[in-house]
DNA sequence: CAAATAGTGTCTTTTAGACATTATTAA
DNA sequence: TTAATAATGTCTAAAAGACACTATTTG
């Protein structure tokens, strides 16, 4: 971006909606270890998860994908809208001043520009598989990675709140439709889908229990493969049914741990 | 209100938000039917849920309320947000126009006023007690009242797809949470209560399995008290125990049915 | 053969679901 | 006494949950 195009950004933008945007927290899974993806609005030590605002000619589905297109990489993702956040005061609690701005893109940005104001959130959470993702910051932010979800840095303003109503959603949505399509790779293991369900749940599960009831709702399929893992007995590999995954999107499957 | 303020409303009003507003799906229940009550904007054949813009002092939550309070006349009513709703074309369809404000008002309004914009709605359920409620028509507003969920007027902009998703969320809700405190009366029977259960769910709920269920929840209890509803049986009345119902409301409640 | 991990079946308990009879009230 | 509605318990089937041993792999 220009300066120029920065300026009209942050002045009289016409581009994007007023007061309302988008926060999609961008979830991964790696080494059993449930990660999201955060970025940094300024080179401070505060993080936000990835979000941004409404083009006038898109709508909230859309902002939310391309948000995370942006960030990713990745299009056609699994995404749910889980809650919208807005009060008066979430945007003020230790953000974005004009001087921060003003450091990294040089521009002067008016006390009163549109995105000081209040700003309702339209909340989404996004799942990838983490390997296929390469995390690219915006033009305007000084860094974005994976951070775990059980060890988040400091976090601007409301979006600690924001990451645990998403993980909440998560944990909700997994008992109804079948997860782990989008956060896995192409062909796994049982002890794999075991330990996602596990991290994303964050108990243990017993084994002989899962797995019966994961196969009986047949989304999954046994492969003639095994995974060589070393000194230890070949874990036999899985993909999901495509046909009957779809299908438990629309209509839910019982899966509750 | 007076033209002048009117006039400002239309024109550069600054106390609400832009771009975002709040929906609010207020449900009754009354005869064993579930109504909602809703508005008409213009003396057309077309209605709407009851909403409003969100001032910039408050909270979603707070707009939600405060909608609620000015169409019915009560405060702390039970209320859910369930989803947002932002498409650029969602208020285009069918809806206000300049002529039909000018009509109603006699007041010249813009074309390009910023009632007229792409609005993001989030959307709330409220539950109300049908029996206290008294409905109140907005100023600027053609017409308020209940209508059956089962026989909706035509409805503008995708507000009858707000009202199918509100009861969805609602007959979700109703698996998890303890609904009727807000819908019945203070002291209820059972026969009462089951019928509601039957008539958000859309389908009978067998009597005896019904009460053993409920009751086993623990959030209802027995009066030494009866209703007298003319040759017949009379049926006890219950209550709900208070202390267990904001319990089940904060930690959940498993009825599913 | 030792160490690590995978794979699998049975029994018990709990929950869900089907189902029918007796009790009360007032005309 | 009849017509309408309320109240209530048992049996069966299905699902959830607890639990432990054998198989495979490589060093």
């Amino acid at each position: 971006m220009e300066n120029e195009d920065i300026n009209e950004f942050f002045n009289n933008n016409n581009q994007f909606l007023r007061n309302v945007a988008v926060d999609n927290v961008i979830f991964g899974y790696h080494e059993k270890e449930l990660k999201v993806l955060l970025q940094q609005p300024i080179p401070l030590d505060k993080w936000t998860v990835t979000g941004g605002y409404i083009k006038r000619t898109e709508s909230i589905d859309e902002a939310a994908s391309r948000i995370a297109f942006q960030r990713t990489g990745l299009a056609g993702l699994f995404f749910q809208q889980f809650r919208s956040f807005g009060t008066p005061t979430r945007g003020k609690d230790g953000g974005l001043t004009a001087a921060h701005l003003k450091e990294m893109t040089g521009v002067d940005v008016p006390e009163d520009s549109w995105i000081f104001d209040y700003f309702v959130s339209v909340a989404f959470y996004t799942l990838t598989e983490f390997s296929k993702v390469a995390p690219t910051k915006g033009e305007l932010e000084a860094d974005c990675q994976w951070w775990p979800v059980s060890e988040l840095p400091p976090m601007m303003f409301d979006h600690a709140m924001i990451v645990a109503e998403a993980l909440k959603a998560l944990r909700l949505h997994i008992a109804h439709y079948p997860i782990g399509y989008e956060l896995l790779e192409e062909k796994f293991t049982l002890p794999e889908i075991h330990s996602l369900y596990e991290t994303i749940l964050g108990k243990s599960l017993d084994d002989r229990n899962f797995s019966k009831r994961l196969m009986a709702t047949g989304i999954i399929i046994k492969l003639n493969e095994t995974k060589k893992i070393g000194a230890h007995r070949s874990p036999f590999l899985y993909k999901f049914d495509k046909e009957k995954y779809e299908e438990g999107l629309k209509s839910g499957v019982a899966l509750a741990f």
